[in-house]
DNA sequence: TATAAAATACCCATGAATGGGGATTTTTGA
DNA sequence: TCAAAAATCCCCATTCATGGGTATTTTATA
């Protein structure tokens, strides 16, 4: 018996889910999350052999959530099942200890598939991805960590003096920052980087 | 018999639904597209009594797809089905000819209710969104249609001056839109209508 | 027909971001 | 250990948006 959480802030697409699921001799449903939070409290009472894991959800993403699960239940699989499709979002959930990436445009049957495959103790992914190349597994992101914090705040609509005074920084180490994210990033023009940050933020 | 269509650019949630209502005797699902353009197609070839619409889809959205079938096959009933919660979105969709508005946070018992209700000629809402007043109905947008088209732009990254150039008019012309918008928007400090361009893009 | 809203346009000043350049210190990883 | 990247910080100049104000003409609607 392979038992299976889900979380998913629709509930309509848990409902629908489960109703599928429903005749399938091997498979339970033995929860469901709509965010983030209640996903990691449903794992810590009753560790499920699978969880399918939206990223985009309320609280604490899919990510987040994955790397406590993987942390915590190494036995616990994380699969991944969400409508972003491009490269970073998948190195994401793989380097956050997810086994699998299905996308929602995909058919239930999909989903049927990878739970029985990961069941079996191999990794599952949806023929419509594009799996991230074991090289570029190591790679970085072109921005630094401390580019990306700033980023965020930019995002938020702070300026320069407010990012630097909540960090601790001269404002000019900001104006340095946003220089270099910009040249990075090969923008222009005014407002360039806060349309940047708006745009990227979960398009990864 | 009742017969459903469903537009939703994502399958899972699609074959979800159609598992949920496999065994309802009065039902049927004879149709689904996975965007705006497919529903129009469907309902043009076989026009089914319920529409189940998503709002943001590909190609065609929600809105406008509903006032094509409201136009063209008035015996159609069409119900948003949709994640935006937001009094614009209903309204929008309402004016668009919807006869129900469902969430997807809500469980499929309700889409199944919907259904049943809307059939005999009545109209149904999720008990979760807050309906508009019916005055309300009547308003217009605290923004001219002018100023919305400047605010797209806006949301372009285009500056002031390019603006101007594309829609023939004077620079300050598109400074007075912007501090008018600024003024009526309540928003204040620099970047903050770039933000709300960006941000309130379908989130009407 | 009269009024209010919308569209058009301008002046001026200031703040913030961007874009050119420079530099030193600290951290990271080969 | 050393070199490169990251983090820190600065100077200066320009552009662009915002924010204060003004005004006239056109359009829509009661």
């Amino acid at each position: 018996m392979i038992t299976v959480a889900i979380a998913e802030d629709h509930q309509a697409l848990i409902d629908g889910i489960q109703s599928y699921l429903e005749y399938e001799d091997d498979i339970t449903i033995v929860g469901h999350a709509n965010d983030g939070e209640q996903l990691l409290e449903l794992v810590e009472k009753r560790p499920p052999n699978i969880v399918l894991c939206d990223i985009r959800m309320p609280k604490v993403d899919g990510i987040a959530a994955a790397k406590m699960i993987q942390n915590k239940f190494p036995q616990t699989k994380v699969v991944a099942f969400t409508m972003f499709d491009q490269e970073e979002a998948i190195r994401q959930m793989l380097d956050a200890g997810a086994v699998g990436y299905i996308l929602k445009n995909s058919s239930l049957k999909v989903v049927l598939e990878a739970i029985r495959t990961i069941a079996e103790g191999k990794t599952y992914f949806d023929k419509k991805i594009h799996l991230p190349s074991a090289e570029k597994n190591k790679s970085k992101s072109v921005l630094s960590s401390r580019e990306k914090e700033i980023l965020v705040l930019v995002g938020r609509g702070r300026t320069s003096h407010e990012i630097a005074d909540e960090l601790f920084i001269g404002k000019s180490t900001v104006d340095t920052h946003r220089k270099n994210m910009i040249r990075k990033l090969g923008l222009s023009g005014a407002g360039e980087l806060l349309r940047y940050a708006l745009e990227k933020k979960y398009d990864f």
